[in-house]
DNA sequence: AGTACGCCCTGGCCGC
DNA sequence: TGCGGCCAGGGCGTAC
């Protein structure tokens, strides 16, 4: 479900509710939870009386800074994390897998519909490395020639786009906006692509997941930010769902292929 | 090294 | 109304 600007935004919401706040109740109701590392209980019993130093995300993931280590979240597909205000009045569903409470109030509960999502805990100071998170594409650090660079080797441009280990925190939506954006078929050899398009499709990349975060993210049918609102930019796609509907740009109907098993939209005319 | 594929889950929607 | 089939924004393991 989520990508970069959709991780970002629940961020942002939550930082100020978070950050230098201990977390005093923790409960966690979902064995598939913590099935990368650790049980539910250990995971629980290592959280419990830390204070969250710091809220760092990195791609699609979030990283609840606890001192050595850090509560590693990923929202998967439709996971939400919802921020509850007060002690009182909260009932958790059927869907809600770990409810965190901060000492003076306020809790954090994790939703999970189709329990793709993970939490568990890693070392803060090796926790990216070990995960293999690939650059962040809205840091300086992110550049054309870096970009050039992840597409040595790989076949088909959208792959390298999803590709985690390479730039981190695009998925299907952003992939296939700002390919369209930059003018470019999803199905190209990467390697193939000119010094020019590498350029577009950088500031593509960049422009699309700053409107996503301007926009609070796409809600196409789970994601909501920390206060259970969904976000705007799901109309502002232009290719994302739209197929058989004319490309806003020439009018010719938006295509929809499988590529690496994931739906993907582009306008035959405008991306080449 | 790269890719195709199945799978982990649940729910919504569409057509019959 | 009910049911089967297909779809879904992610990512891992396995086979080739």
């Amino acid at each position: 479900m989520p990508e970069l600007p959709e991780v970002e935004v629940i961020r942002r919401d939550l930082v100020p509710h978070v950050e230098g706040r201990r977390i005093c109740v923790v409960s966690i109701t979902e064995p598939r939870l913590t099935r990368r590392r650790g049980t539910p209980a250990e995971v629980a019993a290592a959280v419990l009386g830390h204070r969250v130093t710091a809220l760092r995300r990195r791609g699609k993931i979030l990283f609840f800074d606890l001192g050595q280590e850090s509560l590693v979240v990923r929202l998967g597909m439709t996971g939400q994390l919802l921020w509850e205000e007060g002690r009182g009045g909260f009932a958790p569903d059927e869907h809600t897998h770990a409810v965190l409470s901060f000492e003076g109030g306020g809790r954090l509960a994790y939703r999970d519909t189709r329990k793709f999502g993970e939490m568990f805990l890693l070392p803060t100071a090796t926790a990216e490395r070990t995960l293999r998170i690939g650059v962040e594409p809205l840091d300086r650090g992110f550049t054309p020639q870096g970009l050039q660079r992840a597409c040595r080797g790989t076949r088909r441009i959208k792959t390298v786009l999803l590709d985690q280990t390479r730039i981190a925190g695009i998925g299907n939506i952003y992939a296939d906006e700002a390919l369209f954006r930059a003018g470019i078929r999803p199905t190209r050899r990467a390697s193939s692509l000119g010094r020019e398009e590498i350029r577009r499709l950088h500031a593509a990349i960049r422009r699309v997941l700053q409107a996503g975060i301007r926009h609070r993210g796409s809600s196409i049918s789970d994601y909501r930010d920390a206060c259970g609102r969904p976000g705007r930019f799901a109309a502002l796609h232009r290719v994302y769902h739209r197929h058989g509907k004319p490309c806003l740009a020439c009018g010719t109907p938006v295509r929809r292929i499988i590529l690496g098993q994931r739906g993907t939209h582009f306008c035959p005319t405008c991306q080449r």
